[in-house]
DNA sequence: TTTGTTATTAGAATTATTCCAATAACATAA
DNA sequence: TTATGTTATTGGAATAATTCTAATAACAAA
């Protein structure tokens, strides 16, 4: 286990069991924004054998300690990324490609005594390999 | 049947049957943002009897010809919305309530070739309301 | 009327997610 | 060490949102 996981998931309040810290090593390896399906396949995948409950409890608990975030752009499609600095997303709605987007993020026009804690902004469209396939035909 | 809806749905190209002008009419009623449950069951309730699956077919339908978007903040929770001007939501992470925020759209930083044809911003976080509760206790 | 197209329907099927009860892992106390 | 308590994991059942399917209904055109 990577020393470097567990520490981590010590300072954000979490008991770094093996299976915790696969998952998190897994989110962190940046294999684009997977979907608790595809945690699920490549671990298993991997001969690391375990449930799929597993998967959405641990999942659930780093959203709570705010150690990873998730995206939802289709139904049925949740999708998580680890934190860091704030950035957009893009989804292709014709390859369903989903891209990190730097930029600054956006604050609320007039808060009105809401509190913000999040902000979530996604932008939808056709990505450039789409658009050039779309020209050729 | 609303002579003014039927025109709309045809203006989008859309053959204007009951059912749809009722779902719409339902929308535009402005009774917040709406799960298909709950158009489902108000239409049920005041006696237009009909499939859920219609409700799935029509919000489908006027998505995909842009009359109306979705917004998606739980897993499990898509709501409907007719389009407007570009406006921000505000998700209480507390009570659920979903609010408009109006706003200026954010702009894409650097398009890079991406075509953007929508962009959904989503701010969560605790609403006036529940502050002043969870300050009460 | 006949024919073809499109819309609606009920219910089955699928899929994502949560729930649940049993077990395992682990830490602590005696 | 053993006993005990807490927390995590597990597989499978349960739930809920959504889509699919095949039959029928509605409607328009020929």
């Amino acid at each position: 286990m990577k020393d470097q996981t567990v520490e981590l998931l010590k300072e954000y309040g979490i008991n770094p069991t093996s299976q915790r810290v696969r998952i998190y090593d897994y989110l962190a390896s940046g294999q684009g924004h997977p979907t608790v399906d595809e945690i699920y396949a490549v671990l298993q995948r991997d001969g690391h054998l375990f449930s799929r409950a597993t998967v959405y409890n641990t999942v659930n608990l780093f959203l709570e300690k705010g150690l990873i975030h998730n995206v939802k752009v289709e139904a049925n499609e949740t999708r998580y990324d680890i934190t860091s600095a704030f950035h957009a997303h893009f989804k292709c709605t014709s390859c369903g490609a989903l891209f990190d987007i730097e930029m600054e993020e956006p604050l609320m026009a007039d808060t009105a005594g809401f509190r913000v804690d999040r902000t979530s902004l996604v932008f939808s469209g056709q990505c450039p390999v789409c658009q050039a396939k779309a020209a050729e035909v």
